[in-house]
Formats: C-alpha cells, structure tokens, sequence
DNA sequence: GTCTATATCGGGATAGAC
DNA sequence: GTCTATCCCGATATAGAC
C-alpha cells in the first residue's frame, strides 16, 4: 500500500505538471488528485522539485533498453540519432514540464544540473555509450582526440536535447530538421579533424576541454 | 519623488541580491531596505523579475561607453575580447546573482531569457555591435556565411558569459584561458571558413542558424 | 511505519482605502 | 502614489488514528 500511494502522488503530480505546467501545480491540487492527504505528499517527497527527481530517476532506468537498441545502427550518425530520439520519444507527454527540470541545468552546483556532480555517474553512462558507438562503427577519430571525442559529442547531444525541449515547432519538426543538419556537420566536422595539417587546432580544442573540466 | 522612490527600490533590491542572493531576498525585506510600504514595489514593478529586467536594462545603458571603447580594437579577436572583458567587469560584484537568474536563461520563453523576446532590443543592439567590428576590422567573412556570423559570434560570447558565471576558480582564471584558447580557435575557424572547396559545409551552417532562428 | 487532519509560517502578489 | 490588509500557496510541524 506505501508504494501504491507513493506512485499515485508521483503519478497525480506528472498528470498536473502535463497539464498546467510545472509552478502552476500546487502540492494541494496534487495530493487531492492522488486522494491522499497534502502532507503525505511531503511524508513521500521532500519538496516539490523532489518529485521531478524521482521522475528523472525512473526515467534514467526505463531508458536504458532503448538506448541498448540503438547502439545497433552501422554509422556513427545512424546511433546518435537513434540515441537522441530514444529519449524524445520516451520524454515526449512530458516535454512541455522537462523545462523545469532543466532550469537548473546550466548550473553545475545544482544537483539536478546534467553538469553536475551530482549526476556524474548517468553521464559517465552516456560517456561509455558515446565511446561504443564510436568504436563499434569504426569511426575514424584523431589519435589526440581520442580522449575529448565522447565528451564533445555528449555536448552536442545536450545542445539538441535542450533545443527540442522549447521547440514549440509542430512535431517538433525544427528539431528534427536540426538533428539531421547537425549530424551531417559534426560528420563534415570528424573528417575534417582527421586532416594532419589541423594538428595545432586539435591541440587547441584539447586545451579548451581541460579548461573546461577544470 | 516618485522616481526617486523607484530608484531607492531598485538599489535595495540589488544590494539585498548581491548579498543575498535572488531567491532569499524577500520584496518585504526589499520595501524595507528602501523604506517603503511592500506594496509599493508592486506599484513600480510587476513583480520580482521586473526588477531584474529593469537591472539589465540600466546595465545595457551603463555598459554602451565601454562597449564602444571596445570598438578601438585592431583585429577582430582583440575587440571581441574586449567586448566581453566589459561585461565581466560591469558585471562582476552581481557575479554570483547572475547564477540565480540563469534558472530561466535556456527558455526563450521567459521574460528573464536572453534569447526571448523580452531582450530582443538588447540583442539587436549587441549584434551590430558585432557586424561593426567585423566590418571595421576588414576580417574575410565569406559571402554566404555574412548575415549568420554575428549571430553565430554572439552566441559564443553568450557561452563564455555562462562559463563565467559558473567559474568558481580564484579571479575567474578559467574562464579568462578559455577565452584566449577559444578565441584563438574562432579566428582560426573563420579562416578556414574561407576556402572555396567548404562551400558545401557553409551551406550546412546557413541552414542550421535558419532552423534555430525558427 | 503509514496516513489524516490541522495549525502555522513565510513570501509573492493583489485590492482597495486614502 | 502610497499604504494597510488580505489572499494564496509552498513548506513545516505536530497530534493522533491504525
């Protein structure tokens, strides 16, 4: 039975959240849809923003599958893509509410931030998923780039995901016409990365990765 | 009397943010800092995000003479440099408040973002800053590529300032090599932009700032 | 441990008197 | 233009039923 009305209110509350946005939702209005008193919502949750934590974490372990599948594309853009549109599709009845979980995504004291340490070991996940990728599909990529690839393209991948979530576009189509656009970029991009006259370019980006991790 | 009431009410908002911080300040601690009825903040400001925005507005106004100074600048990457150095001076005791205002920088539409519509005149205004820089330093920008390159600029100095806020090392070091290496890897970039044989790559790069731009 | 009910507080925002 | 009183909501706390 605890179980059962901690999902109801998590539930009541995603319902409301889809519904009217996240502020607009108060813990009362959520906890009567859930037909439970307001404080066992607070017994369950610490605050409101700890229900959008749960839901993140239950959404990190329902995606872990589709994420698998989509490591069976043959090029590297073929599995981004699939990566990406994995977590759209999962993330979608929901899109309109993530900006509220991502508000606190530039800040990296934040434990909720992508960047965070809070959240170090997802991305690490996300990191190894990159690296698979690149090396299951025998993606050409500079021998002094090797260690910043996964990390720059996990960037990348953050970027597209933050656009479709404010993408008001219908379908999302800006988004989609983004994704295939990019990919053909970052592909134009990797090549050119392999070129060996761009040796103190690549120095330089490896330079601004280390600033970057601090 | 009258402006000098909404004045006062400005100044002890500030104060209590820098001391503070955003979301601890109270607009009753505010009215009483300034020493006024709490609902006379409401009179002069809709709410407590007005007050940021008629913060940024005052610091686009205070900000024009250094910006201009800038605008000295031999090359491109020198004025560019100088551009943001001015920011980051104006900016630096309301550093760590600046964190707090980020929750809503990534949603363009909140009123709070740099990227909504309720800095449009700020950014228009930050934009010919660019194209004149450009254009006064004699930098090759290729012919297709014109009408994107200030916003693609600009978009990169957005993405130090966000760095720059999040720089919790001594003096902001970090974020003051990020610029040298980055801006280094920008002219760079813009050179080779140039070569005839990437047409195909700038066609690409026109066709994603069209998509972003919606 | 699980759940209800209720009282209370602090803070953003509003209404209306003057 | 200015102030006082008030509303609403998020959050905390607590007493007590089962």
């Amino acid at each position: 039975m605890a179980d059962d009305k901690r999902t109801r209110i998590l539930e009541a509350a995603l319902d409301l959240f889809r519904e009217r946005g996240f502020p607009e939702s108060t813990m009362r209005e959520i906890a009567t849809r859930a037909g439970v008193a307001s404080g066992l919502a607070y017994y369950y949750f610490d605050s409101k923003d700890a229900i959008v934590l749960a839901f993140y974490h239950r959404a990190k372990d329902e995606l872990a599958p589709a994420i698998e599948a989509a490591q069976a594309g043959k090029t590297l853009p073929a599995r981004l893509k699939a990566m990406i549109e994995a977590r759209f599709e999962y993330f979608k009845p929901n899109r309109r509410f993530l900006g509220a979980l991502m508000s606190h995504a530039a800040d990296p004291s934040s434990p909720l931030s992508p960047f965070g340490a809070g959240s170090q070991d997802i991305r690490e996940a996300e990191y190894a998923n990159i690296t698979r990728a690149l090396r299951e599909t025998k993606t050409a990529v500079p021998k002094d780039l090797e260690a910043q690839m996964p990390k720059i393209l996990w960037i990348y991948m953050m970027g597209l995901m933050l656009f479709w979530i404010y993408d008001h576009s219908k379908n999302q189509q800006r988004t989609h016409a983004l994704i295939d656009k990019s990919l053909g970029l970052v592909v134009a991009l990797l090549k050119l990365s392999n070129v060996p006259l761009l040796r103190p370019a690549r120095r330089t980006v490896q330079e601004i990765v280390a600033i970057m991790e601090g």
